[in-house]
DNA sequence: ACCTAATGCCGTACAATGTACGGAGACAGC
DNA sequence: GCTGTCTCCGTACATTGTACGGCATTAGGT
């Protein structure tokens, strides 16, 4: 994995773009400029909504803008920057949790069903996953109301960190299930119309009998959809009884 | 998402070129080829293993197989088919599920941990799971035996195969969260060091209480590799006694 | 034994992308 | 008014995937 080295300067840069509504600008001499970082995260983020995140390059987003591309380094010094920043910005418009007297499971499942909603509306969030979380004001007040609701078990520090990890790992990776089940059922059944014939061949029943039956695997391509949402609701299911479950055995034990 | 129209003849041709050991190929005319699939899809695994998925380009490829970069299209489709081939082998050489009789409850933690240990192992596969999985031998033949394990419970179809998903969503997000923290790791330090005076300016403790205190947001760039850990096995424990709990709950209901 | 057509290998070329470099003009503070 | 800095941008280059077509090779039909 040969990454880049770590640059110190590019990381207060950045750490200084994420949260440049909280800090005071200096007044810097120069022509006004025309666009803001606002307005390019805004409509970066409704191209990566519109047609993902490969979409997002910088001579689109600059034309979504109007200015030139190079326009676009006077204000971000990268692409990598950029999708930072809509990452932190998406997550800053997500809702809050609702607090309005739930109990402690209703509010974890609609803490998972948020995640997962806002994850399938905003696929290239989850692409954007690869690197670490931008540590920007979205970021960090999400983490905070959602460790508030986490908190509420009473488990050790430790472990809420880990059981929120948890909840949310779940959720996106159930909505990537989602997105991508979706794409597959616009053309599942001229997939299987074309790769039929060869997979019929070579798919021995007898090699295969549980795959053939439960079928994730060969029917997918017909039932993907549905299979999706039952696959989210039984993991979702899992995921707050499990947690609820250690918090009350945790409990009768101490 | 503007995807690429779906084209029945490249849906074959890959469906081909996974399930090429088990077919009869015709005898061609023309030259012997100096390299085979087979040759491919190891160095591109290599390669992908040491420097990441982005580092499997064409012309890279070649040259480690030894040929000139447009050599490989006479093997291969294109690069997305050579990633679903690399997926497909690099999983059909995953070691099969300990079946030597363990409990129910051991066989789903191993299966876990296996599939965790070979995500870190192999980050790029969770990187190039962003696409349908390609239904080759090595993920049909895997899926195959995990369904045997998980199939022990004796759930539903549809919950058996809901919760080998579940099970094995939160290894591969268990495992991405691995890889991140390691690399964190590396400059955490000077991380902190270079954007800590900004932080902790902007970062009011009155506003993000829990987030200072519980502190994967600020602190994981020191205590990250121990929280991912922790987080994996916090996890890990969750999710199979979940399972097991619903199975047990399903018998007695009966 | 020859011809035909398919096949493997590859040189050239092009489009898309990120971004380095440097210039021209605008504007704040001395 | 001078100076230094900032915005906007034209040009240019490296990297990537891959389309197109040429050349040599070889199996199968005659």
């Amino acid at each position: 994995m040969t990454e880049t080295e770590f640059d110190p300067v590019a990381a207060r840069r950045t750490i200084t773009l994420l949260w440049r509504k909280h800090l005071v600008e200096a007044v810097k001499p120069g022509p006004k400029a025309r666009i803001s970082v606002d307005d390019l995260v805004a409509k970066a983020i409704l191209r990566a909504d519109r047609e993902g995140l490969p979409a997002v390059t910088i001579r689109g987003v600059a034309a979504d803008v109007g200015v030139r591309p190079m326009t676009v380094y006077s204000h971000v010094p990268d692409r990598e920057t950029l999708v930072a920043l809509m990452v932190d910005a998406s997550l800053a418009q997500m809702p809050a949790p609702a607090s309005g007297g739930l109990g402690v499971e209703a509010a974890l499942t609609a803490l998972v069903d948020d995640n997962h909603h806002w994850y399938v509306a905003h696929p290239w969030l989850a692409d954007a996953h690869t690197e670490r979380p931008p540590m920007g004001p979205g970021v960090i007040g999400k983490y905070e109301r959602e460790l508030a609701v986490v908190a509420r078990l009473g488990l050790s520090d430790l472990d809420t960190d880990a059981a929120l990890s948890f909840l949310l790992n779940f959720a996106r990776a159930a909505a990537a299930d989602t997105v991508r089940s979706r794409a597959d059922a616009v053309d599942g059944g001229r997939w299987w119309e074309a790769v039929g014939p060869v997979l019929s061949e070579v798919l021995d029943p007898v090699d295969y009998p549980l795959s053939g039956r439960i079928g994730t695997a060969a029917g997918s391509a017909m039932s993907g959809a549905y299979n999706a949402r039952h696959a989210y609701e039984f993991g979702r299911e899992r995921t707050v009884t499990a947690i609820i479950a250690l918090s009350e055995s945790g409990r009768a034990g101490r």
